[in-house]
DNA sequence: AATATAAGCGAATATATATTCATTTTAAAG
DNA sequence: CTTTAAAATGAATATATATTCGCTTATATT
């Protein structure tokens, strides 16, 4: 008997990735994943049923490994401005070592392929970033504004900062990450 | 003899940013689309050379609308802060009252659909945004930082706004949109 | 009004893509 | 080492989608 190997469905997943990124949800079919993946066809729906829950399954790793990454390190003890920053640069760390899943999760939002069941599981995870924001709140030391607004600035400004790189091939310096920080700050802070 | 009818453009135009904005680009066929506009599938041949030619003619024709509409009722004699809200609420507008081509727009981004040729007439858009930065950094008003960074941020932000409040269905009010202006002006002032 | 010319049509065709399945390979268990 | 059950394969099939084309309809021009 031989097993399932989770190897090979990390495999899928990052060529999945990778097509998408480049050629965007509408140019990739099951066809391109399996060759660029290095397996056959019929092998895909030995791991999943079919293209849609493949697309479901890769959204839903993704949002999972975006959320815990952004965490790392943080601890409530340490003042918030360190802290949040700290949380700013692993989500942008994150997202410029991955940005075939920006573009993945991106291209996704608007498909027929995510369920509504699984984008209501990726809204739940965000609680963590509600409960940072209530808490710099309770600080007195960012505005007293609508959590959601301000998570919304925070996650568009970073994501288009992270496209733009990309696509400029513009190097992300230090200098040019603090100039980012300080933007994202200065709208934030009370 | 008969002439083409602009009028059946901008319907199929907007049929298929209905779709698109619905369905995402991945999901919209020439069939859907022709449907959706009300004429048959062979018609939209007699328009466009094919499914490639639409969709970047769209791109275009939104692009060039978008930044149009951005400029409506500048005037560079007005002092910069106002004349920048200005143009701010006008992009704001306009994505609210034109959902589908913001996310039409974030689709092609990464469609093997759109040419490299379209890409770059698009971003030669740009140069009067560049102008109004520089505007505002040569009045020392705003922070001299690089402007792409700076335009990154704007837009960014404003994106995720429109669509989260699109998603959410909360009623962007004017005290809301204040809010979300001044993060942005608090984040860019000098 | 007659004619010419292009738009408009949609079923038929060509093409691309997802999915299946009979067969082969692999590796765990006895 | 043999057996066995599941994974892996990829050609074959089913399905979906883009595109074409012979024909009809509309309307400018004479």
């Amino acid at each position: 008997m031989k097993r399932k190997d989770d190897k090979k469905i990390i495999q899928i997943f990052q060529a999945a990735l990778r097509l998408v990124a480049e050629k965007g949800l509408s140019g990739v079919t099951m066809g391109d994943i399996s060759r660029e993946a290095g397996i056959a066809t019929g092998t895909l729906y030995v791991y999943f049923k079919g293209k849609d829950e493949l697309i479901n399954a890769l959204f839903a790793a993704c949002r999972e490994n975006s959320v815990q990454v952004s965490f790392k390190g943080y601890n409530p003890q340490i003042p918030f401005k360190p802290g949040f920053k700290n949380i700013w640069l692993n989500i942008l760390r994150y997202k410029l070592q991955h940005f075939e899943e920006v573009i993945f999760m991106e291209q996704c939002y608007h498909s027929p392929f995510i369920t509504n069941d699984t984008r209501e599981k990726a809204l739940q995870l965000s609680a963590p970033f509600y409960a940072l924001i209530d808490r710099g709140q309770k600080e007195q030391l960012i505005k007293q504004a609508d959590a959601g607004l301000l998570l919304t600035f925070i996650i568009g400004a970073m994501n288009e900062l992270v496209k733009q790189t990309h696509y400029s091939s513009i190097t992300l310096n230090r200098s040019r990450i603090n100039t980012a920080f300080d933007l994202c700050w200065d709208a934030l802070k009370a």
